[in-house]
DNA sequence: TTTTTTAAATGATAAATATCATTTTAAGCC
DNA sequence: GGCTTAAAATGATATTTATCATTTAAAAAA
C-alpha cells in the first residue's frame, strides 16, 4: 500500500507547497516519518473540535473544508487540491481543529507529525515565511468571503462559487471545466438553501453559461460567469 | 507631539502584542525608528488596494477594519484596540492591503517600516511564531464569521456582534458595557440593512437586554445576549 | 437657548430567499 | 434492461430581510 504514495523528495505536489523550500535531507526525513492513508468519499481526514497531532498533505483527490454553523448546517470554507497542506492552522495557534476536512472523492493524504512539522518551521526560516504567506493568503480569501456573503446576492455568489471551483480544480488553459458536486455541497458553499442554488443553476443553464448532467456541472462560458459574479460591483 | 506617544520599551500595549518577545535592544531600535501619528475620527490609517510599507501598532483609540463589498457597501471585518497590530497580513503575503483601517474615534498609532518588521521576524523566531499564531487566530475568527454569516439569522448575528464589541473593548470584570457605534457601522458589521439592525436593537431594548442613548449602546444582560446569539445552535 | 443638522427610530411595502410538497431525472443494483 | 433508490428539478407558499418614506430624537452650530 505504501508504494501507492509518493516519496516527498519526488512528490509532484511539492512544487508550490510549503515544502518547496525544504533541503534534500529534510525531505528524506519527512518521507521516512510520514504515514499515508487512503480516504473514501465522505470520510473525514480530521474533524472540527478534535486536537491536532500533525498536518496533512493531500496528494490525490478533492477535499472540502467545512464548519458546522447554526442548526447543524454545514458551511464549506474552502477546498483542498493535491499539493495543499491541511490542518496547519490548528497546530500553529495551538487550538483544536476549527473545521473538518472531508473527502469529496477517493483521496490520498500524507500525515506529518506536529513534532516534525514544528522542527521544520523552526529550523528553516524560508518554510516559516512560507507558512506566514499561506496563512496571510488564506486570511485574505476568508475576508473576501465575508464581504461577499454579507453584500452579494445569491445569484452572484453562485457564479463566484463556480468560478472558485474552476480556479481550484481546473487546468490552466482548458476552456470548459466540469466538476461533480452535489447541490447540497454547492449550497453550503454559497450559503443558501439547496433549492435556491438549484433554481439559479437552472437560470444559468437557460442562459447557456453552464450545463449539467446529474450532479456534474460544466462551465461553458467563464467570461459571462465572471460578469454575473460582479453584476453590482 | 512625539512626547504623546509611548516608547516601545515601556509601552503598555506591548504585554500581549507580538512585541512581547522582543529583546530590549530590539525594542530600543524599534522605538527610535518608528513614526507615530494621530488620526481623527473617520480618518484612514491605511486603505484597501494600497501598497503596504510597514505595520501599524495602535496605541490609543478604536479602529474598524473594513472591506468594500458589492455595490460599494462597506463590510466590517474586525476591530482593533490598543496593543493590536494592523496591516501585517498584506506585508506577509506581499500583496496590497485587502482591507482598510478607519479610526472610529481619535486614535494614535505607531508605524514600523517593513524593513524593520521583516528583520525582526527573521531574526527572532519567537516573534515569527507569534505572527503565525496571530494569523492563525485571525483566520479561525474569520472562518467563524463566514459560517455565521451564512447560517445564522440577523437577530442572532446582531446579538453576536454586540458580544464581540464587548469582548474586544470591554474591561474584564465590569458587568455593563457601553459603546458608541453608528447604526450604519453596526449593520455593516452584521451584514444587514441599517433599518433591520435598528429594528432588532429595538426588540432587544424591549426585552431589557440592552439600552441605548443616541448612538451609544449599553449591554445590560450579556448572558441573555449569549443565549439569543445561539438560539438555534 | 434656539436653530439647524444629522442620525435613530418607526411604518408601509417590495423583494429576496427559505421551506415544504411533488415531480422528474439520474445512478446504483439485481 | 428493468427495478429501486437517491438526488436534481420544479412549483406553491411562507418567511425573512431590504427598501423607501416619514417621524422622532439627539448632536452640533449659531
Amino acid at each position: 500500500m505504501k508504494s501507492t504514495f509518493p516519496e516527498c523528495q519526488s512528490c509532484s505536489c511539492r512544487k508550490d507547497s510549503i515544502f518547496s523550500h525544504c533541503a534534500l535531507e529534510e525531505l528524506e526525513s519527512l518521507s521516512s516519518n510520514k504515514s499515508c492513508t487512503i480516504y473514501k468519499r465522505g470520510q473525514a481526514i480530521f474533524q472540527e473540535g478534535n486536537k491536532p497531532f500533525g498536518i496533512y498533505c493531500l496528494t490525490e483527490g478533492k477535499v472540502k473544508i467545512t464548519k458546522i454553523g447554526s442548526e447543524g448546517k454545514e458551511q464549506i470554507i474552502r477546498f483542498a487540491k493535491p499539493g495543499d497542506t491541511m490542518g496547519y492552522r490548528a497546530l500553529l495557534s495551538d487550538t483544536r481543529y476549527s473545521a473538518s476536512a472531508i473527502a469529496l472523492e477517493e483521496c490520498k493524504a500524507c500525515f506529518i507529525s506536529s513534532n516534525d512539522f514544528n522542527q521544520l518551521i523552526a529550523q528553516n526560516y524560508l518554510i516559516a515565511k512560507d507558512m506566514m504567506r499561506m496563512l496571510s493568503n488564506a486570511l485574505a480569501d476568508a475576508e473576501v468571503s465575508i464581504a461577499h456573503l454579507a453584500t452579494k446576492p445569491v445569484r452572484e455568489r453562485i457564479a463566484e462559487a463556480l468560478l472558485l471551483l474552476k480556479k481550484v480544480y481546473g487546468e490552466t488553459g482548458d476552456k470548459e471545466f466540469s466538476i461533480s458536486l452535489t447541490r447540497e455541497d454547492l449550497s453550503s458553499l454559497v450559503g443558501t438553501a439547496k433549492e435556491t442554488a438549484i433554481r439559479f443553476l437552472s437560470e444559468l443553464k437557460e442562459e447557456g453559461v453552464i450545463s449539467t448532467h446529474g450532479s456534474t456541472i460544466t462551465i461553458l462560458d467563464s467570461a459571462k460567469l465572471t460578469k454575473i459574479s460582479q453584476m453590482y460591483d
